[in-house]
DNA sequence: CAGGTTTTTGACCAGACAGTCAATAACGTA
DNA sequence: TACGTTATTGACTGTCTGGTCAAAAACCTG
C-alpha cells in the first residue's frame, strides 16, 4: 500500500559514486548529488541518511567492483597466472592514464579519513587486504606451477602489487603519460621474472617521455 | 619606518603545512590556520592572499623538502648507488607506517585538484618529475658501475620508484603495518637485483602479516 | 473508490566559512 | 618626539551548505 519509490537504489549509488570519484567527499555538495541522481534532497536523506552515509555506500560499491575486476582478471585460466597479472597491470596502466579526473573512492576515503577507526579508513584497509588476498591467490598458483621460486613471499608480493597500483593511479592523476605508466607496470612485473629488461622496451607504445 | 612583521614567513608556512598535511586543503578551516600559525586572519591574508595561496606555498615547501630528502639520501657516496636506494626505500617504509595522520601535500594536492592545468596538479607533476630525475641520476650511476644491466631503462625505473613510494604512503595511511610495508619495499627493490628472495625474508622485522 | 503508508516536493534554517573593513598599534626615521 | 608606513586586531558579512519540516502526492489493497 505504501507509495513506491521512483528510483532504484543501486542506480542512485552509482551516480553518487561518479560524483564522489570526481570531487571527493568534502568537495561534493549535496546539490551535486541531487543533480546527478535526480532525487530530491529529502529522498536522498530518507533512503541513505546523509552525504557521508551515501559516500560509504558508494565506497562499498567501489570496493566490490575493484575486487571483482581483479578477481576476474586474475581468475580466468586462459593464461598462466603470471601472464594474467601482467595483463592486468598493463590494463591498469591504460586505465590510470585516461584523461577523466576520476580517483578511486578507496584512495579518496583514505586521504579524507580523519582517524584509523574512521570507516573512511577501515573500509579501504579491508579492501586493500581483500585485494591483496586476490593477488596472493594468483601468485600462489604461480608458485605451485614453478613460475615463482619456492621461497617467494607471496603475501608481501601481493601487497606490493596493491601498492604499485595505487602509485600508478596517483601518477596518472598527475598527468604522467600512458607510455611511462606502461613502462612502470612492466618494471613492476620484473620482480616476478628476475631480470628481463627487453620486455619493458618492446611494450612501451608511444615513447618513454611524458606528453607535454 | 614601517611597522615590522611579528612573524617569520617560513615558520608560518611550516605551521600551515602541518595543518594541511593533516586536514587537506578543503577540510582545513581558516581558523585552524590562524590557531596553528598564531597570526590573525587579516595578517595571513596580507602576507599570502588566502587559503589556497597559502596551501600553494606549503606545497612548494613540501616539494622542496621531499626533493632535498631524496637527493641527500641518494647523493652521499658512503655506499653504492643501489645500496643507497635500498636504504632510502626502507626508511620510507618506516616513515609511512608511523602513526601520525599526515599525508604529503603532493598527494593531497593531486587528489584535491580540479583540472590538469590546476596548480594543484601541475606542481605535483613537476615535483614527481623532479623526483624521478633524482632517482634516475642515482640509477644511472649504478648502471655505469655495472650494478645494473646496460640495457636497463633508467628513466622508467625512476618513475617506478616514485610510484611505489606513493603507493606505500597510501598503504601506510590505511594502517598497513610496518612489517608489510618493509616487505613491500624490499620486493620493490628486487627489480634492481634480479631474483634474490632471501633478503625480503631476513629483513622483515615483525612478521609478514598486518597487526589486527 | 477510500484509507493508510511512504515518498516526494520545495521552502526553510541555523551554522560555518572565506574573505573584508575600519580602526588601532607599532615601529623607524627625520 | 612627531609622522608616515605597514602590521595587527576584532568585529562584520554575504554566501553556501548540510540538514529539516510540513504539506501534498502516489500507490496498493481491501
Amino acid at each position: 500500500m505504501p507509495r513506491p519509490r521512483k528510483f532504484v537504489e543501486s542506480e542512485v549509488v552509482s551516480s553518487a559514486r561518479e560524483v564522489f570519484a570526481v570531487h571527493g567527499l568534502a568537495a561534493a555538495t549535496l546539490d551535486d548529488l541531487v543533480r546527478a541522481t535526480g532525487l530530491g534532497k529529502q529522498s536522498l536523506y530518507n533512503a541513505f541518511g546523509g552525504k557521508r552515509e551515501l559516500f560509504l555506500r558508494a565506497l562499498s560499491e567501489d570496493r566490490e567492483e575493484a575486487t571483482r575486476a581483479v578477481s576476474e582478471a586474475l581468475g580466468h585460466d586462459d593464461a598462466s597466472p603470471l601472464e594474467r597479472i601482467r595483463g592486468h597491470m598493463l590494463l591498469m596502466a591504460i586505465e590510470f592514464s585516461s584523461s577523466d579526473r576520476r580517483v578511486s573512492l578507496t584512495t579518496r576515503a583514505l586521504v579524507e579519513s580523519t582517524g584509523e577507526d574512521d570507516p573512511l579508513s577501515t573500509t579501504p584497509k579491508a579492501g586493500i587486504e581483500q585485494l591483496a588476498g586476490t593477488y596472493a591467490q594468483c601468485l600462489e598458483h604461480a608458485r605451485e606451477n614453478g613460475d615463482l621460486p619456492a621461497d617467494a613471499n607471496v603475501q608481501s608480493l601481493a601487497f606490493y602489487f596493491v601498492a604499485v597500483t595505487r602509485g600508478m593511479e596517483l601518477l596518472g592523476r598527475a598527468g604522467v603519460g600512458r607510455s611511462v605508466l606502461t613502462a612502470v607496470a612492466l618494471d613492476a612485473l620484473r620482480v616476478l621474472h628476475g631480470r628481463r629488461m627487453e620486455e619493458a622496451v618492446e611494450e612501451a607504445d608511444d615513447g618513454p617521455s611524458t606528453r607535454e
